[in-house]
DNA sequence: ATGCAAATGATAATCGTTCTCATTTGCGAT
DNA sequence: ATCGCAAATGAGAACGATTATCATTTGCAT
């Protein structure tokens, strides 16, 4: 076990809550989770953590980089493991499932863009939302 | 005066509301504005009209192709006139404003993607959040 | 001018998220 | 192991953006 490492790197002392929220993330079973999904699974497993707690975990762990945070579109924020390799994402508009993709060719010419007007990107996000043209999305649970 | 004939072939009847919202758009005083924005401009110029209303408006504009609704970070929806070309957007984190790119090479990429993958996309949209570089963000009001 | 469906506006309700504050907990010092 | 206390938690209130409700008003076809 290790993760309450990863509490004590972040600076973060090592609590319950905290350490059930990280293990979920870490777990793998569902990368990109609001905090309402972290709240009900963590429910949905015995554990019971106040749904509060389960946001301002979520904000401490997006300011010490275990966490990134995502804005998708429906006005609610979804967070996934840094694992240190920025990506953009797909979105399934059938099945609301997440594809993650990165583009070399798009990142460069993001810098161009803000570059030649003055600018210097401090954060970007590129969301494609999209239908799966086969027959069954196969995103579908 | 022709706001009347883009509602009436957007088949939506012509309200003083209506009329309101759509002349302050197409004044193009401010190009990229939220409900509030519409709101406190009306207001300020003598027009009264109800926040409800406001917001359903720019609902139906939105859905009758008058309107491109975005969702920027911050948790509010902000509104432009639909001019016909789609453009993805810089926002200046030192003062909000909003400058416009468009950059064929992005779109094409972002096609091959999402088609290698089996998506067909119905909608994106690439926010890049940056910083003015020069020693005065030339883009405060 | 008349009638009525559609639109409006005041307000309540909803949703995601943050704040408040009394209680509990992690953990360094004893 | 035990104390002490700052930090963290949880329940619920508060919040900001948006949507729903519903009685009143308005556009417009007759
Ligand atoms: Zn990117
Ligand atoms: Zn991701
Ligand atoms: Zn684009
Ligand atoms: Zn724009």
């Amino acid at each position: 076990m290790h993760q309450p490492e990863h509490l004590k790197n972040a600076g973060l002392k090592s609590t319950v809550p905290r350490l059930k929220v990280l293990s979920l993330f870490e777990s793998g079973t569902e990368r990109h989770m609001s905090a309402e999904d972290v709240y009900k699974l963590l429910l949905a497993s015995g554990d019971d953590v106040g749904l509060a707690t389960v946001y301002r975990v979520l904000t401490q762990f997006e300011q010490a980089g275990l966490l990134v945070r995502h804005y998708f579109e429906g006005g609610k924020s979804v967070f996934e493991l840094n694992q240190g390799k920025h990506h953009d994402h797909i979105v399934c508009l059938q099945c609301g499932r997440v594809e993650e993709f990165y583009d070399a060719g798009i990142e460069a010419r993001q810098e161009k863009i803000a570059s030649d007007r003055g600018f210097s990107i401090r954060d970007h996000a590129l969301h494609i939302y999209a239908d799966c043209t086969k027959k069954q999305c196969p995103h579908k649970v």
